[in-house]
DNA sequence: AATTGTTTATAACGATTGGTATAAACACAG
DNA sequence: CTGTGTTTATACCAATCGTTATAAACAATT
């Protein structure tokens, strides 16, 4: 048995995410990749098989690694109205970070849906619909320890939730800078209170 | 003098709105272009000079014809509750009828933002903080009248309001569905409520 | 009928697209 | 050292990209 393999798949994936994230689907090409990623053409396709199968991998592997990762710390809190807040604390403090105004991949994503795969037309709906089941989870939860009114819907809150997020990603993309961004934390908490 | 042009400037740009609007500024070829606007691809060019200055006519025309006539026309209701009431049955009914996802060009755009020339750059972000300035102005109206708490910040409310337009719309591509998106007018009018 | 400028169709431009092929360089196991 | 299989570099593939050029067909004014 001869050397099996030399670079990390995971770290590579990691690079093409940074890649798809800062110029889109469409707008990334191969050669864009070959260089972001470090690695040769020949290696990409022999390890990937396709442009279309690396940005799966790479959608997925980010979602895992930042969208679920941040929601199972936030409602690790068991803190309803605390980790919204500490939710959009976050958002805004990382597009602050994000000078390239990458915003999120996911919602990135999201507004190409029509002329996305199957597979990744999945992949955004099943998140977003998961993160719409994290706010609802936590309004149920709050209302039950009485930090949440009970007047509010948590079908139409946590949908305007999710909107609200979805809204702040794509102004973080050139519109407003993180100062105009952090009012609409105050918005947030009016949706639950 | 000879002949003074044959097809009309207003209507291919219309077509091409429609080309763009479904398939983005990246993934729109002048293949699509030339079949989508019913002209030949010499006459494209002879009328519009280049792929991108045929965007930039077409989201200036797309932004006069939609945005900035709905505003006008809510505000003409004098009635700043009952116009983000019904700015919101409108996004939604217009969502119903959108059968290809296609969403709202200004905001699919506006997730392009870093990919795009600063010309539509500036049009984007001007279009999106003139959509502010919109509901900030609605906000101090209401509360001048009573219908709307003057607790209320109107700097908050209208960024926080223009950040779930934003959400509807991209949630609108292939995420919910008309009747999904209903529940974010509430949303909206707790914001101001 | 001659002139003028737009239309069309068609061909071509160089560059780039996603993807494949090839062969030498290389790293490990036996 | 000999296999085995990955890495690299390089060349190549047909197709498409945005754009320009050409020449015939056409519509209007003079």
């Amino acid at each position: 048995m001869p050397w099996e393999k030399t670079f990390d798949l995971d770290e590579a994936t990691d690079k093409a995410i940074s890649v798809f994230w800062q110029k889109g689907y469409e707008g990334t090409s191969i050669s864009d990749l070959v260089e972001g990623m470090g690695i040769n053409k020949g290696s990409l396709y022999n390890a990937f098989g396709s442009k279309k199968a690396l940005f799966d991998r790479a959608l997925l592997r980010y979602d895992r690694k930042n969208r679920q990762k941040s929601l199972r710390e936030l409602e690790a809190l068991e803190d309803p109205v605390l980790a919204i807040s500490t939710l959009f604390d976050g958002l805004i403090a990382e597009t602050r970070g994000d000078t390239a105004n990458r915003g999120c991949l996911l919602v990135n994503t999201a507004l190409e849906l029509p002329n996305q795969s199957p597979d990744v037309q999945n992949m955004v709906t099943g998140a977003l619909r998961d993160f719409e089941d994290f706010f609802r989870r936590l309004i149920v939860q709050g209302q039950k320890r009485g930090s949440i009114p009970a007047e509010v819907d948590p079908h139409a809150a946590s949908k305007s939730l999710l909107a609200l997020v979805v809204g702040l990603r794509v102004l973080a993309r050139g519109t407003y800078d993180g100062e105009e961004l952090a009012v609409l934390k105050a918005g947030a908490l009016k949706l639950i209170g």
